[in-house]
RNA sequence: GGGGCCGUCGGCUAGCCUGGACUAGGCUGCACGGCUCGGGCCCGUGUGACCCGGGUUCAAAUCCCGGCGGCCCCA
């Protein structure tokens, strides 16, 4: 049995998505947007903890998975960063350079790293002398800086990237190189599954691959507005970094040969992604998995019974924690119980509990769910497990809603008419496809969008012998395409 | 890469076109006091702003130029 509390409304959330994502950066108190650099933002407390949860999260598969933490400098030498010769064609327009220490010039250039290749490949040359030093698999998570010159926005599209979560590993071989690209793309699916973010996997365009990556594997999901957001990538880049800088290793045989190597990165854009897939007009709607706190208690007390009901409260919070939740209690008694109501719909936490002289009389809590924003009462002795399965319901709810959404702008043409119209939906356009690149170009060009690329995961639609919608040609390819931040 | 719009208390905004009565108004927030407290109570008092630089003018929030910052649309 449950009352309704309130009604899950998504206007401006779908309508007004910007204006919305601002909004609910600020008065949740999640990141500050008023630092006079632009493209530069300040993680505030409460979305710093938010953040740190999911950096904690993609850690632990990380760990778990054999990979090790390191740390390397922000600045590398011009030297390093000229040496793979895509990459820095590529990244020559956005990286910002350190020429000045103090009033002298440098006599080497520094660039602030806009990715680490170029920084660890010297060093793996040192650290990896034989087969047997392979395979080697590090991470960290650092700030990356990209002089991004097109229109800025707070978490999706910045200069200092401040939450870079980069792997880098090395192999013997390529297929051990592809093996360590697919074990990182089992990792993010966990991770994204983690978060109840919805996601397809494509292999990114020949002209549209990392710079000096044989390929790019990357996860896109869309946000309220319609718009496709990438939030994971993995490539895979053969020996075309480990040529460039000689990381060779000595093989069994005697021989030596040059190291296959990978990198795989998610950045701040998947705290974005969990904020934006899962709001509704009342604010964030966090996963329990990841959020900050998952139970807030709001007492609820008349003149003469504060003591009486926050004294209850406090012990049913320490219970709580002594359960294992993340408990808030807000015992603030200049505000009303309607305006917590308000504030702490306003940040997310999955269940509010209710406690006022009736339920400590009937020996029950009153629990508000966020994501439905129904209300009910639970008995005091069933606390611990009802939480659990709640918290539990809440992030399936919530899975469901975003793959819902996600689903319902997922499309399908086989034409380019239908492929225009579709477009205008909002979302991913799945498109039949003869497989040349120039065709792509054309598909780009006439839909005025961005091609993802293939798909390699199971979520593609069209099947069988299709017709190319640029060139008519019969193949079995097809390409995902959308509009994108 | 191109075009449009915008920048006023912490937030949202009025004023700008048509320069002067703007001592810059409102809502919200914040601080203090009282009253309330199962969905942002109410009342009172207080606090707080013309993005930066230059120009035009007797006079600039208002007009012009540049910078910085933001939003939207197109490629």
């Amino acid at each position: 049995m449950f009352t309704i509390a309130g009604t899950v409304e998504r206007k401006l959330w779908s309508e007004k998505f910007m204006e919305w994502f601002h909004k609910v950066l600020r008065e949740a108190e999640i990141y500050e947007m008023r630092y006079p650099v632009k493209g530069c933002y300040i993680w505030m407390p409460y979305g710093m903890k938010l953040r740190n949860n999911i950096i904690s999260l993609i850690k632990k598969l990380l760990d778990e998975t054999g990979h090790q933490e390191v740390l390397f400098p922000t600045f590398i030498p011009e030297e390093f960063i000229r040496k793979e010769s895509e990459h820095i064609a590529k990244f020559e327009d956005e990286i910002f350079w350190v020429v000045k220490g103090g009033k002298r010039e440098l006599e080497t250039r520094l660039a602030l790293r806009p990715t680490s290749e170029t920084a660890i490949m010297p060093i793996f040359k040192l650290w990896i002398r034989a087969h047997t030093d392979l395979p080697l698999k590090i991470y960290q998570v650092v700030s990356i800086f990209r002089c991004e010159t097109k229109a800025t926005h707070p978490m999706i599209r910045v200069r200092e990237v401040t939450t870079f979560k980069e792997a880098h590993t090395a192999h013997a071989t390529f297929e051990e190189a592809a093996k360590q690209v697919e074990e990182a793309i089992s990792i993010y699916r966990k991770f994204f599954d983690t978060l109840a973010i919805p996601y397809v996997i494509s292999r990114r365009p020949e002209w549209d691959k990392f710079p000096g990556a044989v390929y790019t594997i990357a996860f896109d999901t869309v946000l309220p507005d319609g718009k496709v957001l990438q939030i994971g990538t993995a490539h895979n880049l053969g020996q075309n970094f480990s040529r460039a800088f000689e990381v060779t290793y000595l093989r069994p045989d005697g021989k030596h040969e040059y190291v296959y190597t990978t990198s795989y990165g998610i950045s701040e854009r998947v705290v974005a992604a969990v904020i934006a897939i899962h709001g509704d007009d009342r604010g964030l709607v966090l996963p329990p998995t990841v959020a900050p706190i998952q139970v807030v208690i709001v007492p609820i007390y008349y003149k003469g019974q504060e003591e009486y009901v926050i004294s209850h409260c406090r012990k049913v919070a320490e219970y709580l924690r002594s359960r294992g939740f993340t408990v808030a209690l807000d015992d603030r008694t200049d505000k009303t119980p309607g305006w917590k109501f308000y504030y702490w719909e306003m940040r997310g936490i999955p269940l509010r509990l209710e406690v006022g002289p009736r339920d400590i009389e009937n020996k029950v809590v009153t629990v508000v769910r966020r994501d439905t924003l129904e209300r009910r009462t639970i008995a005091q002795d069933m606390l611990d497990v009802e939480l659990r399965k709640l918290l539990n319901e809440v992030y399936e709810n919530l899975k469901q809603r975003a793959w819902s959404w996600f689903n319902e702008h997922y499309h399908t043409a086989s034409n380019i008419e239908e492929a225009s119209e579709k477009m205008k939906l909002g979302g991913i356009v799945e498109v039949p496809w003869c497989g040349s690149e120039e065709c792509g170009l054309a598909i780009e060009d006439t839909l005025n969008a961005r091609v993802l690329g293939e798909p390699v995961d199971e979520y593609r639609k069209l099947r069988g012998k299709l017709k190319c919608i640029n060139c008519g040609k019969e193949s079995d390819k097809v390409l995902r395409i959308a509009k994108t931040y």
